[in-house]
DNA sequence: GTCTATAGTCTGATAGAC
DNA sequence: GTCTATCAGACTATAGAC
């Protein structure tokens, strides 16, 4: 009922999941090589398609790569937002923390897509940080400071606090080779978990 | 007058500073697109030479990466090679953050360079980081693990406490773009230095 | 909706004049 | 040592049959 001009054609299931094969089989080669070091053949045999059946549902190479990082946006400032200016400073931060690092063990590949998008100057998404990121952590850092302020957590930079949880979590997607590499058999993520609560505990704790 | 062989013939000048200019040319242009995403003409222009002449210092694009990445890899240890077991615990790991921050200011290419072999899932390090990488990192991690049995540092996981200090203090070359997006004019190394300090202080110091 | 064929461009590497 | 010219293959994207 609802014809308005600009109503976007709904899609059929095979839409659907064709779509969602390519969206899938993008994340998987985007994230490991970048966007300049992935190829459509790359793309189009992960999604179990050919070329050009795979460019009948998106438009071009920049397309597939523009869906997934603008969807994942988002996504990925989720864990901060939750943080409640009204809770319990320290127990809000802790669970800033696993929820992040939560993000990092469900969806490493995402994690990696952004950082080869970072690493790459962020050409595609420098507009996104200086605006939509900037003003969410600005105001988050304003609720830290405040917090600070009024002596319920220890007095720290909020700005690099906040740095140091991006940094902390995410490293354990984006290096993971590395990381299990060196760790042998034992899995990254239950060490992880129990270090960087012990540690914010200790640096957030008023003394 | 030494005649063996093998001997490596000497360069001239000018091989010299064309080598070099091809190493810190493929330096720029590897850290910031990766292997697969960097192109020799890329390389070229930024070396200020024809595409041909510079397949005239090095056999291939494989082999510019592979030279910046074996050069890199010794380099990349040293910070943490310094790190003493007879010397004081604290201040030995505080030494060992700072001089990696350090490389991280002076050095954020090689550490992009790095960072993108490892998102790639490290196919030409991967040897090294379970050899080399993982051999040292053992060692310290055993040192590591006397002091706080010894009760001269806190109890922490020696390994992920390694993970720890490679990610706070990569992440400011490796997110650079991101980090100033949201800082502003605020430089993020001074700022790191003081923040990393007390962290790690606070983290070590035993109870 | 999916395919084969292919256009047009880019890329790594080589040949050969100077 | 450096260049122009160029090859063979890979790349994004399109045309057109079915």
């Amino acid at each position: 009922m609802s014809a308005f001009p600009a109503d976007p054609k709904p899609l059929t299931r095979i839409q659907t999941k064709n779509r969602a094969a390519i969206l899938d089989a993008g994340l998987e080669v985007f994230s490991t090589f970048g966007f300049r070091g992935s190829t459509l053949d790359q793309i189009a045999r992960a999604a179990g398609l050919s070329k050009p059946n795979l460019l009948y549902y998106f438009p071009s190479k920049e397309a597939i790569h523009a869906e997934l990082l603008t969807g994942l946006l988002s996504t990925w400032l989720d864990p901060l937002t939750l943080m409640r200016a009204d809770g319990d400073p320290v127990p809000e931060l802790l669970g800033y923390v696993r929820r992040k690092l939560e993000m990092s063990r469900q969806f490493p590949r995402e994690s990696r897509l952004f950082a080869n998008e970072i690493l790459q100057g962020a050409p595609r998404v420098k507009a996104a940080l200086e605006g939509e990121l900037k003003d969410l952590v600005d105001a988050k850092a304003e609720v830290i400071r405040g917090w600070a302020a009024a002596g319920k957590i220890a007095d720290v930079h909020p700005h690099h606090l906040i740095f140091s949880i991006w940094s902390l979590t995410q490293h354990y997607a984006d290096f993971d080779v590395q990381i299990r590499a060196v760790l042998g058999e034992e899995d990254p993520f239950e060490g992880a978990e129990a270090y960087l609560d012990a540690l914010f505990t200790k640096m957030l704790t008023p003394a």
